[in-house]
DNA sequence: CTGAAAGCGCTTACAG
DNA sequence: CTGAAAGCGCTTACAG
């Protein structure tokens, strides 16, 4: 038997009165030694210290976070999507560096895109005391976190805006990206462009879908709607889809795919009916390995990081009072031509 | 000017003393409404529920386990290397599966694989007052866990076992997946086998190093030094390395690479100098895409979800009051046969 | 510069 | 079944 974890429940962890006992001042003074030490004898602050030494003294935050003034508990939240999305996971990275500099920890979990989950993430956040809130959203109305905000709750969108509720965000151009990507396939003269993308009730699915339409319009190429196509769920069925869109009597002679875990079912469906070399695909969101892949997978890279560090920026800007209108942020994308978008078209 | 931004400081969240007035009923009678209502009267929990709707009460969970018996926080903390790894991705996702059911949020860092960074964040979530740690440690002495788990704190490890200290871990079961690895590479009949892992200080490295080792000696085959390599830094590094050491004098046939970012950078390697139907190589965790690329890649697969469910399992096992000893789960790999690694040697 | 006292928002014996 | 009181571990006016 481990003798630490059976003692569990046994031992306390000392607390400030005790470290005042030991080092024989008052609580207010180990206090203000634990808080920096400011207009404090340095003889007593020795003593303090020794004492928090000896006694293997742990500052208790959540203790002082509740007394303090300003309420902070240096702790934020953030849901995603899905933390195991390798977008998401450098999203997070990019608000965590941001965070670590300020000493700031983040609560972290995943909606599935269920705005059920989206509302408890919050509301656990919440009860939690975060100072602030970054969210990707999955809900049609962002009104639910009007209170949270009016109770001091500071709040920064990523990678997609917030709907009825005003706020700040940081977005990747999603249209514009989808504008390029389309392009780059009408350059090389395809002009029955395939588009499999998230449902349109994702804000960055239909921008994309947007973009899409819009640049196909601005060539006077009507849209054939058997060729949008929104897999139900990503991965097998995205894959599916693909092999459906591509086994159609008309099918399309290149495919813009509009998300990351899309474009891999597709590129997968793509190989297994070995027509890499004839169809043309570009991605919006970089994949892993695109460019070892024969061909090279083309993209519309995001830049998530950058998401992630802008979005923890302006947040923190707004806990440390900024009160200006709110601002939105949009990340520029990045062509990375790697040979599948540039396979040319019959045109 | 946002109006909700400007307020942020102005308007205070009611507390439970507020619901009480509102309701006309005494704090405590709230209190066990907000708990769950067991042994108050049906009347005075609708007209307490009544005054918490219209009050807007949120319940403050910060005060409430500060002041509980249990003093749970319902809370853990978690510390990978790199939330941005796709590997630690899924490891995280398993863990918040299971704290989801459990009504427990997750606070997670990444500590770069640096000692004093992983220190910090222990010391960092402490002071929140987490229930438990999960924590796949990049130190050579967990020991200053010690007192923590005396004080109370709940452990588990997770991908690398504890060292200096007694606690539940999960790991992969490394030495074997890299013999599987290597006795696959010699079936083929390869007889020079390069290794590319991570320092052997790093504990998996060092069960895969020796699970190769060991496999090479059942074989009756001779180490030679050259053919082991340890990138400083992965992604640019590990590709270089692996150049290196495929531009060699006496080079190998065959490549196992023991970490999935290391992997990508060989294949990468490979693939750049035309090489990838000559070299066989085995990857040590899966990397994305593999199936796609030509040959495909062939590895021994973890499973990272089930690793970071297992952990969060024992870790809550922990939390619950068990006391029994120490478990250590090892959850196997898999090999997955693509084609990089039935290349045929030439022996 | 230091300490005694009040109190952050809550839970929990205790008495009625 | 309900309420008044004490107190979780800390910070912060306030007085000395």
């Amino acid at each position: 038997m481990s003798p630490g974890q059976a003692e569990r429940q046994r031992v306390r962890r000392p607390t400030m009165r005790e470290v005042a006992a030991v080092a024989g001042v008052s609580l207010s003074t180990v206090s203000r030694v634990v808080n920096g030490g400011a207009g404090v004898k340095p003889e007593l602050v020795e003593r303090v210290q020794g004492a928090v030494e000896l006694l293997g003294y742990r500052h208790n935050l959540t203790a002082s976070s509740l007394r303090r003034a300003d309420r902070l508990s240096a702790t934020i939240g953030v849901i995603f999507e899905d933390v195991s999305n390798p977008f998401f996971g450098s999203v997070h990275r990019g608000v965590e560096d941001v965070a670590r500099d300020r000493g700031v920890l983040t609560l972290v979990g995943s909606s599935d895109e269920q705005p059920d989950r989206e509302r408890e993430l919050a509301d656990a956040f919440m009860a939690r005391g975060v100072d602030g809130l970054i969210v990707a959203s999955a809900v049609r109305d962002n009104a639910y976190l009007l209170r949270e905000r009016a109770a001091g709750l500071a709040l920064a969108f990523v990678d997609r805006p917030p709907r009825f509720i005003d706020a700040d965000a940081v977005v990747t151009d999603n249209a514009g990206g989808a504008r390029t990507a389309v392009e780059h396939l009408l350059a090389a003269g395809h002009r029955r462009i395939g588009f499999l993308g998230d449902r349109p009730d994702v804000f960055t699915a239909a921008e994309r879908l947007r973009g899409y339409r819009e640049t196909l319009a601005s060539h006077d190429i009507a849209e054939d709607v058997d060729l949008v196509r929104h897999p139900q769920f990503r991965g097998v069925d995205a894959y599916e889809t693909t092999a459906a869109l591509l086994a159609g009597k008309n099918p399309p002679t290149a495919l813009f795919s509009g998300q990351n875990l899309i474009s891999m079912a597709a590129v997968r469906a793509i190989h297994a009916h070995g027509q890499q070399h004839e169809i043309a695909l570009v991605g919006f969101d970089d994949i892993p390995m695109a460019d070892v892949i024969q061909p090279g997978v083309t993209v519309v890279a995001q830049d998530p990081l950058a998401l992630g560090r802008a979005a923890a920026e302006l947040l923190f800007a707004r806990i440390d009072g900024h009160d200006g209108p709110s601002r939105e942020i949009v990340v520029p994308t990045r062509l990375v031509e790697r040979g599948s978008g540039e396979l040319p078209g019959p045109g």
